[in-house]
DNA sequence: CATTTTTTTTAGATTTACCTAAATTTAAAT
DNA sequence: ATTTAAATTTAGGTAAATCTAAAAAAAATG
């Protein structure tokens, strides 16, 4: 079945909210997509003829088998798109998001397939988030925020929650990327504040904010 | 401003069918867009108060500089993306404009200043047909068909005007692409056909019908 | 547990982009 | 110059995606 662009939004950000709760609520949604409930509601009795979600009158709702597919699909599009953005037309990766939002819903199979190949075969993005492969499988790797790893061992940045432009420059001003080696030295209970030493560079102390942003995975 | 897809179609199609004709009609445009004709004008009262068009109620219409200026940049953004398509990622040419179709619509001023220098900054698509620049300038290139071209001498393949499988199919077999050196032996007056020698290859007669989507330019 | 408060749904409108059928205008043919 | 045919526009309607305001249900509170 073919689906229209604001059909893949509303798809694609139930599938963003279950990974948080199971089941999701009106509000959220409306919130995500910045549009009102009632809106919503109206979305979800025609996803639910389409028999793409678990939809019980105000008791939230779900995607089922192939709601999640499809999610999943529309998903590695858009990080595809957010690869290409950034690898080989060298934006940076706060400014790529909107207009992978955009690309995410040509719709053409083998366009896909063939940018999928020029970018050789991908397993993350810009940001660090898994695409999803051909068959919908995500690789999820299991990681932790700065805020929570213990102090001494060796970590690597994998992926990081917030992609402003603020936080790109924060980021930026720690040498701090995808795939930085760091450890933490200290975590300060007065403000959740958290000293790191970053391979080659010297000891510096982040925010609490900013450390819960970053998602780190042992090497 | 900005427009929305199916006024950006409108507007490329009028620009496309100007080309031909100074003033468009009714009914042409409907046929080119696979609409209805009542559908388009309801379309061009949109596009006349967005003042793109001049248009008289059943004297036709045409685009005004405004709406040149915007249709060029969508013309733009299209064979951008075709060259993309062909040059990067390995499409052959028959294939690219049902995608570049939804692809110019993806609305980043930086999208395609950065596209464009990936790309090198491409003078022409696949099919020989030149990009628009920046300021909505086209280099125009005088050129004929193989159908009208004198005996003996020598040109060069600069744009095929049918982009068809069964076009490109043919052209494959017959060893001719963009930029193909050959020139053409005899005219048959029978049938229109055309004895061609192309570079590097016996002489081969082609059917009025293909010489005639062939267009050429003296080197 | 009865009553607020919050969340969600329904009812009824609006905008965009279409459509068909009928009316109107222009062009072509006798 | 009529008449006929073709092109174009108008009238009226539909489907998708939105909205606001009101009604209904669920959750929170004292
Ligand atoms: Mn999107
Ligand atoms: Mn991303
Ligand atoms: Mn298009
Ligand atoms: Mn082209």
């Amino acid at each position: 079945m073919n689906f229209s662009v604001s059909e893949e939004n509303y798809i694609k950000s139930i599938y963003h909210l279950q990974q948080q709760t199971a089941t999701v609520t009106t509000n959220s949604l409306a919130n995500e997509l910045r549009t009102k409930p009632a809106s919503v509601t109206d979305m979800l009795k025609k996803l639910q003829t389409k028999q793409l979600v678990e939809y019980e009158k105000y008791r939230g709702f779900k995607l089922n088998a192939t709601g999640n597919k499809i999610a999943l699909g529309i998903v590695r599009r858009h990080r595809l798109w957010e690869f290409f953005l950034v690898n080989k037309l060298g934006f940076e990766w706060d400014k790529v998001h909107a207009i992978a939002e955009e690309l995410e819903h040509v719709s053409s199979m083998e366009l896909i397939k063939k940018l999928d190949a020029f970018l050789n075969f991908p397993q993350t993005d810009p940001h660090g988030d898994p695409i999803p492969d051909t068959n919908g499988k995500i690789t999820v790797i299991k990681q932790l925020s700065l805020a929570d790893i213990a102090v001494k061992k060796n970590v690597v940045v994998s992926s990081v929650s917030n992609q402003s432009p603020e936080m790109l420059e924060m980021l930026k001003h720690y040498h701090i990327g995808i795939g930085t080696s760091l450890k933490v030295n200290k975590h300060f209970t007065f403000d959740g504040s958290v000293e790191i030493k970053v391979v080659q560079q010297n000891p510096c102390v982040i925010s609490e904010q900013v450390a819960k942003n970053i998602f780190v995975h042992h090497d």
